[in-house]
RNA sequence: GUGAUUGUAGCUCAGCUGGUUAGAGCGCCUGACUGUGACUCAGGAGGUCGCCGGUUCGAACCCGGUCAGUCACCCCA
């Protein structure tokens, strides 16, 4: 016998009524986006490969190992998106967006990366976030922050925490760098071995290296916020002003670093502890080069992503998961005849989008009450035998177990006494 | 990629130091109840014990491999 085909490592089949909940939760998420005035942008899944070496970076993990890559029968190398900001960016280019000005988009999908599964890491994650291009101005991160900050806010997620930092801009990073490693190099011997190894290509991953051993270097290690440049420094305050203007609080992290080479000044991550080892639910920052070195004119640009089954796991730890509503009605026919006269009356309430569920199968009335508990329905239209009989239909409220009888034509009757009972 | 751990019915699990036809609860189906959801009672269906191989007279149990889940490292959303 053949061995049954699973879905591939790391995915999953959302189901109902997961996928309900998870559609409420991006139809939130899409008004959230649209009424920070950010419109939506679809992409291909899969893009030039090139595309995301250039774009986030031929150094980063992603791009090294991550990867889903294949070449096509036309002999070109394409790659599924692990990410949206290059893709996003591309697509503003292609377009020639840049030349009306501003633009603020938002994306919601899936990405590919492939990574060994564990809590709140898949190998089909699904993201939503924004990117906000033509602004060099503090305004754009502030933003951008309180969007992200508006989605969990929303959901009255109390343990997440706004993670904020700097880690300047080309020019300070590059003397901070030089800073960082003539303090690491004398002690490289004390690191741990990814350290060492890190020390020269990228130090800055050092500092947020969760080893005991580097710990105790990193802690007297020069800080990059006290590097910036002036023209950095006043930008970061300036960001932190505005976040206190409009009391979003965060706490200023040194070791926020973000994994990304594009990254510019500001970076930000939202981070909750009932994540585990993935404790980041959003990660974002301002990467105003990345739009120049993709080919385009130099744009600045703000963004951030959101894990979206991340979301939902902080969602169900703080118990804020929506209960499934009771809804709908469970049309209860006794007989064959009996369902021929009920199956039009279900089309018309359909048609009026009242949500009717249906059994086929001559199961008796009990167990097709038994059905209308599963389908969590809010009332039940009941035609037998006697109400075929008087022309006549009960209309039967599931939760106060009261019921009413209305005549079988009498569409506007039913849909008066189903209002009633809030269906 | 590294390490640890788990895999028995649709779900949650039991199954002693390897020993006849593998169990429970919930769920599902049928009936008691010529037409009202719960409860009760009586029946019933459903498993090649993840898969492949090895050891053994004999494997759900021991060994190896493999696939998948989970957790951590790494990395990141």
């Amino acid at each position: 016998m053949p061995s049954p085909i699973l879905a591939p490592r790391g995915t999953y089949d959302l189901l109902p009524p997961a996928s309900t909940l998870r559609a409420g939760l991006e139809a939130r998420m899409r008004d959230v986006a649209t009424s920070f005035g950010y419109g939506e942008i679809r992409t291909p899944i899969f893009e030039a490969t090139e595309l995301f070496e250039r774009g986030v970076g031929e150094g980063t993990d992603i791009v090294e190992k991550e990867m889903y890559t294949f070449v096509d029968k036309g002999e070109r190398r394409m790659t599924l998106r692990p990410e949206f900001t290059a893709p996003v960016v591309r697509a503003a280019l292609e377009h020639k967006l840049f030349a009306a000005g501003p633009q603020r988009f938002f994306y919601l999908g899936p990405i590919f990366r492939y990574e060994r599964p564990q809590k709140g890491r898949y190998r089909q994650p699904h993201q939503v976030g924004v990117e906000c291009y033509g602004y060099s101005e503090p305004e754009a991160e502030v933003e951008v922050i309180a969007l992200a900050w508006q989605l969990v806010r929303s959901h009255k997620i109390a343990d997440a925490r706004l993670q904020l930092n700097s880690i300047g801009d080309a020019a300070c990073r590059d003397r901070y760098r030089e800073a960082l490693l003539s303090f690491l190099r004398p002690l490289a011997p004390t690191l741990s071995e990814d350290s060492q190894r890190r020390l020269e290509r990228n130090p800055l991953r050092v500092l947020d290296s969760k080893d005991p051993r580097d710990g105790e270097a990193v802690k007297n290690a020069p800080r990059m916020l006290e590097h910036l440049c002036d023209p950095c420094r006043e930008h970061f305050g300036a960001v932190r002003a505005l976040l206190d203007a409009l009391a979003i609080p965060y706490d200023v992290n040194p070791q926020i670093v973000r994994g990304l080479d594009y990254y510019t000044r500001t970076v930000f991550e939202i981070v909750s502890n009932s994540l585990g080892a993935q404790s980041t639910v959003c990660g974002g920052g301002r990467y105003d080069n990345l739009v120049a070195s993709l080919g385009g004119p130099s744009v600045p640009a703000v963004g951030f992503a959101m894990g979206i089954e991340r979301f939902e796991m902080i969602l169900s730890a703080a118990g804020a998961a929506p209960e499934a509503m009771r809804r709908g009605v469970q049309a209860i026919a006794l007989g064959v005849q009996a369902r021929a006269r009920l199956l039009p009356i279900a089309l018309r309430l359909r048609e009026r989008g009242t949500a009717v569920f249906m059994d086929f199968a001559d199961r008796k009335i009990p167990a097709q009450f038994k059905l209308a508990e599963r389908n969590a329905a809010r009332a039940g239209l009941i035609l037998g035998s006697d109400e075929l009989e008087k022309g006549e239909l009960v209309v039967r409220d599931l939760v106060e177990r009261s019921e009413v009888r209305v005549a079988i034509d009498d569409i506007e009757g039913i849909t008066t006494a189903l209002q009633r009972m809030g269906v």
